[in-house]
DNA sequence: CAATAATTTTAATTGCGATTAAAATAATCG
DNA sequence: CGATTATTTTAATCGCAATTAAAATTATTG
């Protein structure tokens, strides 16, 4: 059944809103933006949003949950293509900078997941769960097939999504800046993982079963 | 002049204060937390907070002060100590998730640095801005030497702080994640710092002069 | 111990931002 | 165009957490 124009433009500007939110969020500090502050770049008013959403509560859940589904989605999409696991998560990385820093972003930093309601909490504290537990096997099977070298993975994976997850608190949408990044991220951070003789990361694959991955709050 | 007993327990009884503050933030994020949080931690009622403190910005303002500062007090202990570059970066790795997670920590992620008085966040970006010149120093130092490959020092900087900074976020005192953490962290983020024949990065160390340092809010 | 200073509490107050309801405007559609 | 639906605004309200002032308690010290 095909959406009415109605409804494409109720979700286009939801996504709009979400935009606009995650940006504040990002510039100013969830504590330092208002309702009005995130209505006012839409030229609205703040109880405008509130035909978008049902509280502030749910547009943080969406926003966070927009910032999960695009980093599902960049791992995904990377896996598809195959190649061997190095080569994928250098890939990963690229993708997921391009979706954060990109058309789809920006993407809110997830600050405030503990004060989310229940039910969203969980779901976001899920999805943040899979990811990471996807990256780390793509992590373990990079070491099984030789093309990265053997570590913690629980820990590497928490160290490169942190690196990546940290981008929005210095990155403020100069373009010549996300270009850098772009261009150097995947590498800086997928550098560390090439197996070499001679430097032997002493870490183990093991242990590390209490962390969760790259979230937790 | 020495201080007086008076003056000792003010400070120290600030300090508490501090440290049950960085915890409650990033345990149950900024805006979940109240004045009454914290001083429920410490067995006391709010408005007794406003007896080390002015306002509740002066309290995060404090954070995250103490935060800068044992950042910059890891990097000056490991430098005083010598060593070549990468030696010193590892260290200074160490030295700092010890800082976090140890005895003086813990410390709050800076997330409402934007919501700071002026005044205030003005000191907090520019120690940040000093620390991160001062990590770039050391990579530069290193290439220069030789003993870390050339790369982009303000991205490379900019994705090893962050992933040091992240650590809050998905560590919550369990005491065996701190040792895993300090066992693992100084390898997995300087190991993809190593000169390697063969694996040259193509990124300069030029550039980059828009970025600030590891925060800039 | 008396007196002074330090610390905390009690009990209001206050102000801001989230939220709501009803009215007004704009868009759509038969 | 008239009617219905979608969207936004206006104008209150409401609640909570920060803040304050004064009183009460606890510590210090000569």
């Amino acid at each position: 059944m095909a959406r009415t124009a109605a409804q494409n433009r109720f979700t286009l500007q939801r996504d709009r809103m979400l935009r606009a939110a995650a940006q504040c969020f990002n510039h100013k500090g969830f504590s330092g933006t208002s309702l009005k502050d995130i209505a006012g770049q839409l030229g609205l008013t703040d109880a405008a949003l509130y035909y978008y959403v049902r509280d502030k509560e749910e547009l943080v859940y969406l926003c966070y949950l927009k910032a999960a589904e695009l980093g599902r989605t960049a791992l995904e999409a990377t896996n598809a293509e195959g190649g061997n696991a190095h080569e994928r998560v250098r890939r990963y990385l690229k993708r997921h900078a391009q979706f954060m820093l990109g058309e789809p972003g920006p993407v809110a930093i997830m600050s405030e997941i503990p004060s989310l309601k229940t039910e969203h909490r969980e779901v976001i504290l899920r999805l943040s769960r899979e990811h990471s537990a996807r990256f780390e096997a793509l992590l373990r099977k990079g070491i099984d097939e030789g093309s990265i070298a053997p570590c913690d993975v629980r820990m590497t994976g928490n160290a490169i999504m942190g690196a990546l997850n940290w981008i929005p608190k210095w990155h403020h949408g100069d373009p010549a800046v996300t270009a850098q990044v772009l261009a150097t991220f995947p590498d800086i951070l997928s550098r560390g993982l090439v197996p070499i003789a001679g430097i032997d990361s002493n870490a183990d694959s093991f242990a590390a079963d209490a962390v969760c991955g790259g979230l937790k709050p």
